[in-house]
DNA sequence: TCTACTGTACCGTCTGGACGGTATTGTCAA
DNA sequence: TTGACAATACCGTCCAGACGGTACAGTAGA
């Protein structure tokens, strides 16, 4: 229950999300993952007993890293208007610029059994009503919601369709369209 | 039963988005899809002499039909600014209206390889070109497009996130902004 | 001594795919 | 008109191998 971090569990997640992004969410098994992590296998099922269970791991890491350093962020700013989707915006261009590797390790969950993103969606529907709550004009937090969504899709699904450019227009656009509402 | 050549082909295809709906696109197999096509797993081998050209043939389905009917809906209005963008909202919200099944197909396609995915990016990539060309404003084109990828993306991981009230805010938001532009 | 592993051996199930067989229809020279 | 052959569209079976998971004996460090 304690997500007191052994090192060795993050570090089989992210072989998880490694494996998941280059060989296919659906070739990923528990031996690749053992090895990728530099673990045996039986060390691999000391921390997550069945492979169901490393999936719920996988799909848990993303919804706690990325809510709470939005969280974070948000903070200091919240009861300004708009403030949300800004740092929505924010976190999102950071990720993107630091080339950070996208969550495939949710599409390996997805893979295994949809029932298994299932949180992953509730934490973004939550986030979505918040930016809406937060917003001048709710439908602009949609469509920053939905246009990030659709960024992360596209890098999410190994098609990298968006040039930087075309990313930074993209959030020009966002942002100038915020102030403007 | 002296079907046409196709419609054994295409029940197969179908068959095989179902599968991965449902059971996850990581368990799919040619004995779940030849059950569910109605069809022996021989008769599966005889169109789709392998599971690579399965996936081939589903992303082919996929990019072959949405091109097809974007291109007839849009060849009318061809010259007119913003007529590709209007008229990919619209074809997004009659598919959203009919409540069409999302291509999973694509995503089990995803999950035995990444490559396989290959030519739905080149489709998309070529696609939003054309968008940006024809807008009066290209960051209206790359928005639109995005917005609409965010949308599919959730329902292709099956995420029913958003109301259909907010997709129609989000599709009346999109139409005044690219109208204003 | 407990925690956090390693290493090896093993089991039942499922999977892709090869293969041989079958029924129907089409083609074409004699 | 017929008989020979070929192509199409499947069916049913079989198998090597990969997979998830179990079991258990061992071990280095705190």
């Amino acid at each position: 229950m304690a997500s007191g971090k052994s090192g060795t569990r993050h570090r089989i997640l992210e072989a998880a999300a490694e494996i998941a992004r280059d060989a296919g969410p659906g070739n990923l098994s528990l031996d690749a993952v053992a090895a990728k992590a530099g673990v045996s296998k039986g060390g691999l099922l000391y921390h997550f007993p069945s492979k169901a269970s490393l999936m719920e791991g996988v799909v848990e890491m993303f919804v706690e890293t990325f809510g709470e350093t939005l969280a974070e962020r948000a903070a200091p700013r919240k009861d300004e208007p708009n403030s949300l989707a800004e740092t929505y915006l924010d976190l999102f261009i950071e990720d993107h610029d630091c080339r950070k590797p996208p969550p495939s390790g949710l599409l390996a969950a997805l893979a295994e059994n949809p029932e298994f993103l299932k949180p992953a969606g509730r934490f973004e529907r939550d986030l979505l009503d918040r930016m809406k709550l937060n917003a001048s004009d709710p439908a602009m937090a949609l469509l920053v919601f939905l246009a990030v969504q659709g960024v992360r899709s596209a890098s999410l699904l190994n098609l990298d369709i968006l040039t930087d450019e075309e990313v930074d227009l993209l959030v020009a656009k966002l942002k100038a369209l915020l102030a403007g509402s």
